[in-house]
DNA sequence: TTTGTACTTTCCTGTGTAGTTAATTAACCG
DNA sequence: CGGTTAATTAACTACACAGGAAAGTACAAA
């Protein structure tokens, strides 16, 4: 398997625990640290530790050592993984998916916010 | 968890699976039947069948039956469920993104291919 | 009606993952 | 230093899943 395809793997395991997506929701509305995004979800602090652990390896997060609190940060990296494999799917999904097309050629200009 | 939610993790789950990912992106180049599915990995025709079947549930590809083969077709609602989701995301994966808003604008008012 | 083709289902094994509690590490604070 | 807070690691249970081999199903064709 190539390397962008494992990390697809990666991406799409993390992605697939309704957990994790809502840690990943909560992260796009600031950083926060394990404790806090444990704090709505009725789990364990070790098994968020643990969702935590699995999204930082598909790089979706990225954690801060501060004092003794983890600050976790959302990387978009990932993601704009998953748009670029939707390209594939461009002509199925419709015309209309041009503009996603236009989108990653921005991307790829290095057009970044 | 929501019935989109459900929905998601099963598209998550199914995508996560790089031999899956391998049979959609051969469904998008037409039709095959299973064994046609098949034929490139180097697994068992069971495995392959019940990579299928993980496919189906989630949406992503049709069965139909034809005498004594199973014609396999890719569905769109998932991967466009995807992109829904990747919504959520638009401010942080960069503005640019707001083109993907347009897409699913047109989307909503069935503006189809 | 037997034989062949195209799968699917069943049963089994090994591996991965989500969850728990308890113990451990790490850093700060009095 | 000792105690508290924040989080990870360890050890365990339960379950899901990828894979294979073998048996079963469904249709077609001779």
């Amino acid at each position: 398997m190539t390397v962008e395809a494992e990390s697809l793997t990666a991406t799409f395991t993390a992605l697939a625990d309704p957990t994790r997506r809502a840690i990943l929701a909560r992260l796009t509305r600031g950083e926060a640290t394990v404790g806090q995004l444990a704090e709505p979800f009725d789990v364990s602090l070790p098994a968020i530790s643990k969702h935590v652990k699995v999204l930082q390896k598909a790089g979706l997060i990225e954690q801060t050592r501060r004092a003794q609190w983890r600050s976790c940060r959302l990387r978009p990296e990932p993601l704009r993984d998953v748009v670029t494999w939707m390209e594939q799917y461009r002509d199925f999904l419709g015309d209309s998916l041009d503009r996603l097309d236009q989108y990653l050629a921005d991307l790829q200009k290095g057009d970044r916010p």
